[in-house]
DNA sequence: TGTATTCAATACATACCTGTATCGTAAGGT
DNA sequence: ACCTTACGATACAGGTATGTATTGAATACA
């Protein structure tokens, strides 16, 4: 089933979803003109029309699948620092979550992106449902290595390993978003958000 | 200058912008035509745009009061609470958080203007500029309650009052968006979000 | 009481956006 | 080599939003 034209088709959606994307985060879904995203995925209406259905639909094919790669990029640095052997006794707690939390796009169009997904998902409940079990897969991914860090370590988790986990998760997303209103950049953005997450685990063990 | 001219125009200003909060809210700034804010207010067009220049500038002079009023409100609760001497030794400082942070409007809707204003500070630096001076007060304000407490009591801070006031107010914020997702309604979000606020306070004092 | 001014309503011109329907073209199958 | 089909471009119709210009009414003031 892969012809050419399956395929030419493929790349076509792959492109106007890419530009969606970009476009969505700059100026929000409402802001968004379907002749923009067009342009810039260097299309014409005609093109999008025959692919999707509307923009409502784009975009939440967009959302359904920036939401699904977050949650597997989280899934895999975990199961790739538990490959490793990165829960080592001596291993460092605060170093771990930010290799974690840097799975997430944490650059600027991605966390407006992010928010235009989460204002969204405020605004429609049935879509804000979606959104939240997704985000609750993120929470237990992370939940597991947080258990697993401390179940090697000599440190004892003061709240239940989900909760820390939400906490965390909120507060990298508070911490992001703000760096990204000031204007910080990718790495000022990763810097910042690290230092809080960093004491924010430290709060969180205890010996 | 009170002529009863200038206060029917400020009372159609106010019914405009209260008008304009609750779409603004519900469908976006986008999303909100100026005429459905004007048939909530009970006007049309014309009033409008004889008392704003624009919807945009409606926007501007809108969150700058929400953002006053939020400011204010956590303020006024600080004083209050210092003034009725609620900082005694024996206070509880979980409690005491979810006083302040109470303060905030915390329904359903408020939260829905919250975030898109919040957008708009992520999209346009200028107002996000703005945005970020607002909050710094209140985190201020809520770092002066925080060493107060500390101050009285047996307790210590294990991170500088102002970063703890940060990681409340993201920690409150977080809460509030999902719990508005999950469609709980104001005692519900009050709630929930108040217990895990009351999880990190706990985690950022020490015996 | 008459006049002037201010505020809101109405009407209108313009621009834009969406979605559909039609057309041309290029690729795949036989 | 021909035919068919699928994909993307173009053209068009309908709807809706904005902002301005004009009109009407109510209020203050002389």
């Amino acid at each position: 089933m892969t012809t050419p034209a399956t395929r030419s088709r493929e790349n076509t959606r792959a492109r106007l979803l890419d530009a969606a994307a970009q476009v969505f985060a700059e100026v929000g879904l409402d802001g968004a003109s379907v002749e923009a995203v067009c342009d810039r995925a260097g299309f014409t209406r005609g093109a999008f029309y025959s692919n999707f259905e509307s923009k409502d639909e784009l975009f939440l094919v967009l959302a359904g699948s920036v939401g699904e790669q977050r949650v597997n990029a989280v899934r895999d640095r975990v199961d790739e620092i538990a490959a490793e052997g990165g829960l080592s006794a001596g291993c460092d707690p605060v170093e771990l979550v930010q290799r974690i939390m840097d799975a997430g796009g944490d650059d600027r169009l991605g966390v407006m992106l992010m928010s235009e997904i989460r204002i969204r998902a405020l605004r429609d409940h049935q879509f804000g449902a979606a959104y939240l079990v997704q985000e609750r897969e993120m929470v237990s991914s992370i939940a597991v290595i947080i258990t697993d860090i401390v179940s090697v370590s000599s440190l004892e988790l003061k709240v239940p390993a989900e909760e820390a986990a939400r906490m965390l998760m909120i507060i990298w997303e508070g911490m992001t978003v703000r760096g990204a209103m000031a204007g910080q950049d990718s790495d000022q953005l990763r810097h910042s958000s690290g230092e809080e997450l960093g004491r924010l685990v430290q709060l969180l063990l205890a010996e």
